[in-house]
DNA sequence: CGATTAACATACAGGCTGCATGCATGCAAC
DNA sequence: GTTGCATGCATGCAGCCTGTATGTTAATCG
């Protein structure tokens, strides 16, 4: 009777239902909220039920972590992509800043990894992810900035983090309606800024 | 029986209760989250019952927005008293970034306004409760800054936006455990790139 | 081919939210 | 001042959701 669905192994089903649920899940986490989405939606929207949620996943926050991750990974690889040569390495650091922001046009997005996962899973676990996929590129582009003479020497993790959550805002800001160039012209400022700022550099 | 609780009349008595439920609500979001937070719990801490939270608050969202708006209004009340004066627009900048990192360290401001607020209220109505108390004073450090000539002319609202987000970061961040002086500093150097980077101001 | 384990569905317990109902007290007008 | 209405608040209820325990089918392995 299931001949095309019987057919497929327990690995390929585990994937398969993983996948399914991932995928729904991330739909409806977009289409409302983490808050506003029951796990009863989910699976129907899965065409699965809740015991099969609840074998691959420990709990709802454990499926939203899975959504984020692959979302943030996502993201990262569009970035890598998106900038592979620059003329110098501050061109290289806006120009990573512009294909962040175009990949944070991707819809919900901005909900997945600057709201409900921060909120939901913790700053300290968004970190943790952060670092693995999405900051890793800036961070790394500020450091081969600075031993380049590039950009003035400051602290790098706090500067990543710092430069991060204003790309991360100026995200927010363009999808909530606002100028898009005049964010970017902004954020260009706000680096641009750091590779002249030499004259107050006696701390 | 009552005599001092029933003396009060329907005025001060409306006060109290609020006050009540926004002091109780404002210390288990804090202890806890808004999630994890149930108004059982809530309403039992508070030496109230359920009927008075729905009779005083539309719902648990509206409850939390009491307590975010009065957060915000403390801390901008906060960093109104920290910086008065300053020798140069940009010294005021940073010392007002200064005093909104210090009025961040009280705990559970950190969770309040920048992870539990932004998620249940959307950050529509956060940015509105941010432009009225947190961001306003920034935004006009800022106008002042490049009305002086002291820092480079940006679009002005997303900037304020970009650096408020900064700052909302580092505050996060030293919470977090960092070094608190590093993220200042790279704070600092942020904010001093904008009045020296006047080079690439052909806009 | 039998046994074990994994994948999944179903049923259940507890808790929470929001509302509707009910009571008691403050308040205003006559 | 007492009559009538509105306000402040407590209680009970309906519906939903989460997480878990139990049962069933299908795959894997000796």
């Amino acid at each position: 009777m299931q001949q095309e669905s019987a057919r497929r192994s327990n690995r390929e089903r585990t994937e398969e239902t993983r996948e399914k649920l991932i995928a729904a899940a991330r739909r409806l986490f977009i289409e409302k909220s983490y808050a506003e989405t029951g796990t009863p939606e989910i699976v129907r929207s899965a065409g699965l039920t809740r015991g099969a949620l609840y074998h691959h996943f420990a709990d709802k926050q454990a499926l939203l972590q899975a959504v984020v991750e692959r979302e943030a990974e996502q993201v990262a690889k569009e970035i890598e992509q998106g900038s592979d040569d620059a003329a110098s390495p501050v061109r290289a650091l806006i120009d990573g800043g512009r294909a962040y922001l175009a990949a944070m046009t991707e819809p919900g997005r901005t909900r997945l990894l600057l709201l409900d996962g921060p909120a939901v899973l913790g700053r300290a676990r968004m970190d943790e992810i952060d670092s693995r996929h999405g900051n890793r590129t800036l961070r790394e582009g500020l450091a081969a900035a600075m031993r380049a003479g590039a950009i003035r020497r400051l602290p790098l993790d706090p500067l990543t983090g710092l430069l991060g959550a204003a790309f991360d805002r100026a995200a927010l800001t363009i999808e909530a309606g606002a100028d898009a160039d005049a964010c970017h012209r902004a954020l260009a400022g706000l680096i641009e800024g750091l590779s002249a700022g030499k004259t107050g550099g006696a701390d």
